[in-house]
DNA sequence: CTTGACCTTAGATTTAACTCTAAGGTTTAT
DNA sequence: ATAAACCTTAGAGTTAAATCTAAGGTCAAG
């Protein structure tokens, strides 16, 4: 059981956020003091976290409130209804780890393509790595040396 | 070689935003004609399409800015200096993936659990899936059966 | 028994990211 | 050679998602 200030500290949002989920239909506490006080219980925090989660990655507020609609209508709705949208949001999510997934290939491509030294990054960038296909990286080879194995381990391979 | 409206209409963009990510440096045509149309390369679509895939992922154009950055100053940077960057930027990359995973178990694990049937979906819920940890899967056992395997073949294990 | 940290509401303001408007110049098709 | 469909700028308006403000009620500690 917590109050809005306490769930807000524990999930690190404000308490006006809270009450802008609620206004809008994402999370409402399960109770009220007499006074007034909204009360979350444990079930609501998680819901929150949930929330939160989604919104890290990219979903709407829209999006998150229909993935939760699942939550909320399901004594209303067939499995066949549940299932379906379901596997669209699956589909979704699916899609969207491949997009990162891009990202981390591109990132580490010119993460092992720099030698990590002082050298300047001439040839360090982002977009030629997007360039670049699969395992055929560019690698600055610098005419001169420094200390260690650590900078150089990676600079192997050259177009 | 593009004019605004040609790369907007290639990328599924308004000729605004184009012109709103200029002024906001994330992307610049690589020429203008004479009478001051832009001209956008192969190049810069390339650059387009990098900065709407960061979007659709949850990446803020601050955030898109600073991945970009590296491409930019790159001359004037040290290897050292990039790679620190990009590493940074991976961590943030991965963590947003094991974020998205979450959500595909948690899908998933729905998805399974419940039938697909015209039953009404009472113990389907994002939230129940949450809970239950890892392989003991809540599943609906409705007293009648329909067609066929189709519905029924992932409804087995029960908590 | 009051001070200060909490809570309530309604409504105004902010921020990011577009999106539109107005007033005009350019290009292409008929 | 002129209409339609582009392009230019500067600046205003919109939307989502908060975040803040004002005016006041609640509650534990000293």
């Amino acid at each position: 059981m917590y109050r809005i200030g306490e769930l807000a500290k524990q999930c690190e949002v404000k308490t006006d956020t809270l009450r802008f989920y609620e206004k809008h239909g994402l999370l409402s506490p399960s109770s009220r003091t007499d006074s007034g006080y909204r009360i979350y219980t444990e079930n609501d925090a998680e819901r929150l976290r949930f929330i939160l989660r989604a919104k890290a990655v990219g979903f709407t507020l829209a999006e998150i409130s229909e993935l939760l609609s699942i939550e909320l209508d399901k004594s209303n709705w067939a499995c066949a209804d549940v299932k379906g949208m379901v596997d669209s949001k699956l589909a979704h999510v699916e899609a969207k780890i491949a997009e990162l997934k891009f990202f981390q290939v591109s990132l580490q491509r010119l993460s092992n393509a720099c030698c990590g030294g002082p050298e300047s990054a001439e040839h360090c960038s982002i977009l030629e790595a997007l360039e670049t296909n699969t395992d055929n990286i560019k690698c600055e080879n610098h005419d001169h040396h420094h200390d260690d194995s650590q900078y150089t381990k990676n600079c192997q391979r050259k177009g």
